[in-house]
RNA sequence: UGGCGAGUGGCCUAACGGUAAGGCACCUGACUCUGGAUCAGGGGAUUGAAGGUUCGAAUCCUUCCUCGCCAGCCA
């Protein structure tokens, strides 16, 4: 994996030019930078992306990256995201020290500062309704109009504003605007709202206060306060710096921050808004915020994608201002490409199909030693056990197979990894025709899996010694939606993937796999890569599907039906 | 319609006036005790369009087109 070097000879993204810039300029000697979410929600692997920028740019510059909870509407706004969030961006990799903030941290010194505007004619408490002032704000093409309370004078500014916070009046009955130019063809400067009244109990200052700053009042001077030097957002954000830069000329603040802003993560297949995920928790969609289909930090983590992943992913999309879609497969490649380096081997088999070996000794056992991980040799090998009686993949099997099937067949010879090559003699069925049981014999010869004539099958499967198994569940994953742009016909939940989770019953795992820790994901052979999820219990494993192995055989004969 | 921003192979990103690079995806082939991994190779871009400046333009200028964002007392 390339992983950007600290290096700042090389030119990294718009973002890394402009703080290497700022850094030669002498306009500063170290980035500090800050991740600011809101805790209304579960962060996301869009987060991710912010995060990785902006954690990543200060451990590159030998800056610092705050966590700052933007808390400034405590109607949406619960301890427990606050909780989440810190383990998710911990999880991620990232560190933010002592700096741990939140913007309501900032309250008293965010009301004084209101108030110097007032008190400098810059703000004035309006009375006008939440509709009155949206009629009064005119449109994209019209002006709008100043607010008959525009000109109160100091004084009764002062004293009204004052008694906002008092709390003597009801919710939506007045709010604080900064005087600007109703007529600015930026519809953020046409006077906007610094502070609104909402009696409500916060998650952190609890009933201290009945009037909370909005975003724009809060966020630039959160900023200066903590002396971040680049403040980084998204797009959205854009047409907001003209009113980020007014308020901090405009105030007696410690520092002069910049806002800077880049695009936001989309993905293919999945949808990144914390409105639509919040329903898909509430309405039951999914089996909540750490779902293993959700693209949740929480989601990813239980589904079984290292934090590795995630960040290289973040690394290889990189940093621009235009607007983009990346496709999902690329960040389920930088998935697998730390899977593939890092995850223990195991067998397990989904879809379990008996195989008897008549001429293998009854009752004998046999412990054959398995490679741990090829790309890893240093994870070593581990024994597994060996009898008459196998489970085999039901897919490893084909009565009458078609050309390019190599696996197991009446009459032809695989090897069972690790294990001897067997020969399959017949395949006995039921009374409705389905195969039940596969009659095979082995080479003795080939003990290990190699033949000392240099026969080589052309396929070698997975498989299980019956009486060692452990059953197991097994969920399997696909993406939450069925289009690569969920919702681009209207409905969105109309384009809800049904088969997004399968769940399997009766799945056998080789012993040893109970006793995976939670968080290591290992790879079931031949499979894909799969961990416990926190649902499995002693009694009753569970394993999710975190992604398939890349499979050219599906490829096949996905081709095979089309061309069919 | 006003303002702001963005347009580079299917997708993401680079190129900072010197002749379009890398990753993902896709297609071949080699190798293989995972139809995985790895390795080698391949197709695919007149850089949104049209003009202009220049010896030379994806980069500079002009006009146009397309897309995104903004009319919350959300962030």
């Amino acid at each position: 994996m390339n992983v950007r070097s600290p290096a700042s000879s090389e030119r990294g993204d718009f973002i890394r030019e402009i703080v290497a810039a700022d850094i030669a300029s002498g306009r500063i000697s170290a980035p500090v930078t800050r991740f600011p979410p809101e805790p209304n929600g579960y962060l996301h692997i869009g987060h991710a992306k912010s995060i990785c920028l902006n954690f990543g740019l200060a451990q590159e510059f030998g800056g610092r990256c705050h966590l700052r909870f933007d808390d400034t509407n405590p109607a949406k706004e619960e301890q427990a995201y606050i909780d989440a969030i810190k383990a998710d961006v911990r999880w991620l990799g990232f560190d933010w020290g002592e700096h741990l903030y939140h913007a309501s941290d900032y309250f008293e010194q965010l009301y004084e500062w209101a108030l110097h505007l007032v008190r400098t004619g810059k703000a004035y408490v309006d009375d006008l309704s939440a509709d009155e002032i949206r009629a009064y704000r005119g449109t994209l093409t019209e002006p709008g109009r100043n607010s008959p309370w525009r000109d109160r004078s100091v004084e009764e500014n002062l004293d009204l504003f004052e008694r906002m916070r008092q709390g003597e009046f009801p919710n939506g009955a007045r709010v604080l605007r900064a005087k600007i130019d109703m007529a600015s063809p930026n519809i953020n400067l046409r006077d906007p709202v610094l502070y609104r009244i909402v009696h409500a109990s916060h998650p952190r200052t609890g009933d201290a206060w009945c009037i909370y700053p909005t975003y724009d009042f809060a966020h630039g001077q959160s900023d200066a306060i903590e002396g971040i030097t680049h403040s980084i957002c998204t797009l959205e954000f854009e047409i907001h710096r003209p009113l980020y830069d007014w308020l901090i000329e405009n105030l007696p603040v410690p520092s002069r921050p910049h806002q800077y802003e880049f695009a936001r993560l989309n993905l293919t297949y999945t949808v990144l808004s914390k409105r639509v995920l919040l329903r898909l928790v509430t309405e039951g969609r999914v089996r909540g915020w750490d779902d293993p289909r959700m693209p949740t930090i929480s989601g990813l983590r239980r589904r079984g994608f290292p934090a590795e992943g995630i960040r290289d992913f973040a690394t290889m999309i990189g940093v621009a201002k235009s607007d983009s879609v990346v496709e999902v497969e690329m960040l389920e490649h930088a998935v697998r490409d730390v899977l593939n380096r890092t995850a223990p081997r195991r067998f397990a088999v989904l879809d379990p199909l008996k195989v008897v070996i008549e001429n293998y000794p009854e009752g004998q056992i046999e412990e054959m030693e398995v490679v741990n991980n090829p790309e890893d040799p240093s994870a070593g090998t581990r024994r597994v056990p060996f009898s008459r009686e196998l489970w085999i993949e039901r897919d490893d099997f084909m009565e009458d197979p078609p050309p390019k099937f190599f696996r197991l067949a009446p009459g032809r010879e695989v090897r069972l990894r690790s294990a001897y090559l067997v020969t399959c003699r017949e395949a006995v069925k039921d009374a409705s025709g389905r195969v039940v049981e596969l009659r095979c014999t082995y080479d003795p010869a080939t003990r290990g899996g190699d033949a000392p004539d240099g026969r080589r099958p052309k396929a070698t499967l997975h498989w299980l010694s019956a009486g060692h198994a452990v059953p197991a569940e097994v969920r399997l994953y696909e993406h939450l939606f069925t289009r690569p742009d969920p919702g681009a016909d209207g409905d969105l939940f109309a384009d809800l993937n049904p088969a997004s989770e399968r769940v399997l019953q009766g799945c056998l795992l080789e012993p040893g796999l109970a006793d995976v820790p939670l968080g290591q994901t290992v790879q079931f052979e031949r499979l894909g890569y799969f961990a416990q999820d926190t649902d499995s219990t002693a009694d009753h494993l569970v394993f999710n599907r975190t992604l398939t192995l890349k499979d050219t055989w599906a490829k096949v004969q996905a081709q095979g039906r089309q061309g069919a």
